[in-house]
DNA sequence: ACCTATACGGAGATATCTCCTCCGATTAGT
DNA sequence: ACTAATCGGAGGAGATATCTCCGTATAGGT
């Protein structure tokens, strides 16, 4: 199955590079934000429908674009991964090994965490075989080499691993699911929290950033938090 | 629609009490066995055929006992919730209320961390909308008021809130949904970096109880982490 | 040993979702 | 104004989940 039965259709991924017509390619545009939009707030999960929809376009103009889901994640994620990557680089060129080591993870959390498309690439390994996964392999030494010079001026708890950083961006990702949208940036008081676990000056209780959830706000985020349908959607 | 229509199936419905033939009584503990595990491993979202064939049992013999998903839900999951509501009694019999502090999250995300069914059903609200919330409503005040007495005696941060344990749960859980498989029990070691960041002693470094992922179980967990498919299950 | 109320299994009806394509209508650009 | 490129939305194909029907098997009293 699956063989070439492209008749007209289809022509993006048989052509790529011919220029497109100027409507054409603004609204390619127009996806690619809406993409970007959509990703960050839903997941990976949102339906290319959708995506069309929310930019104003049909269905059909986005497959015209792009032959499918991986090929749209990839175009946008690409960016968003050497984002990550100029973080970490410029997190090892602070002195002070400690200030870096916030820099990284602040700045590694921020990316991901108010992007949960972004987190699914970077946690996730499933479909992506091709250059986001080589992209990807590119941060992982560089936050080594950055705990170690942590490590190494006393300022960082010697058991911390590099490893251990997607497992606390999963848990602050986490924590954004839960009720970000119902208090945005709620995720720093965590993290502040976690980093306040991390660092071997132990003097100071770092002050949280955010205010927690009051009792209405909690509840919110539970309405809101959909794992899985229990029942069917019934009266 | 979904008058009563119950001709001859449904009974257990119709008369939830009339004692079962010896058999039906067993499969039914069988049921609720099969179904802590597979709600503890995998979530509330397997399906009752699930259920059923992990119990060496058809369908409609889990359709029988259990008119839906729900019904089964509350069955299994009321006493897990009591357990929570005896661990906070316990924590707060401490005098020193940290040690309580400690036994009250190391006992509430033991439970939950071990158990994703049982985290669903706390952070979620949907769909259960009886006894077992008025269960869970008995937690919030105990937790209040050990964390009150714990900030009284100058253990635990004062910017600390009631609120702020399910969001701690809810991260707890994703380090375990994460690489929980690889490392039954690598929860403790974030917990315990959580823990130490909560602590206004900070004289001392608890030792992480755990050791992170090595390159490849990071990578392991990276392919089991499934989000959403992204493309069609395809060759 | 027999008989009948009770229970069992698994195929499949129904519903929902997502991915992706067809094709008639519309538009850019020379 | 003409034509090639583009658009939009309905809908087919395929998964997946919930719940039911009905023919078959069995427990347990007599």
């Amino acid at each position: 199955m699956r063989e070439n039965l492209d008749h007209s259709f289809d022509t993006a991924s048989v052509h790529p590079e011919r220029t497109l017509r100027r409507d054409a390619e603004e609204n390619r545009e127009r996806i690619l934000h809406a993409a970007k939009i959509l990703f960050a707030e839903r997941g990976l999960g949102v339906t290319l429908d959708d995506i069309g929809h929310h930019a104003g376009l049909g269905v059909a103009t986005v497959y015209r674009r792009f032959p499918n889901k991986v090929a749209l994640v990839e175009a946008l994620f690409e960016q968003r991964v050497i984002e990550l990557i100029d973080v970490a680089r410029a997190a090892l060129a602070f002195t002070d090994a400690w200030e870096g080591f916030l820099f990284l993870m602040k700045g590694i959390l921020t990316l991901e965490a108010e992007d949960r498309g972004l987190r699914e690439v970077i946690l996730g390994s499933e479909c992506i075989k091709g250059r986001l996964d080589d992209l990807k392999a590119e941060v992982a030494p560089l936050i080594e080499e950055l705990i170690s010079k942590a490590q190494a001026q006393g300022a960082l708890r010697q058991d911390f691993r590099a490893n251990d950083v997607p497992v606390l961006t999963a848990m602050a990702g986490a924590a954004q699911e839960y009720c970000g949208i119902i208090s945005p940036g709620i995720w720093k008081r965590y993290v502040a929290i976690v980093i306040d676990g991390l660092k071997v000056d132990r003097s100071t209780c770092t002050p949280l950033p955010q205010e927690a959830l009051d009792q209405n706000q909690l509840h919110q985020a539970m309405l809101g938090w959909r794992t899985h349908r229990l029942s069917k959607g019934h009266d």
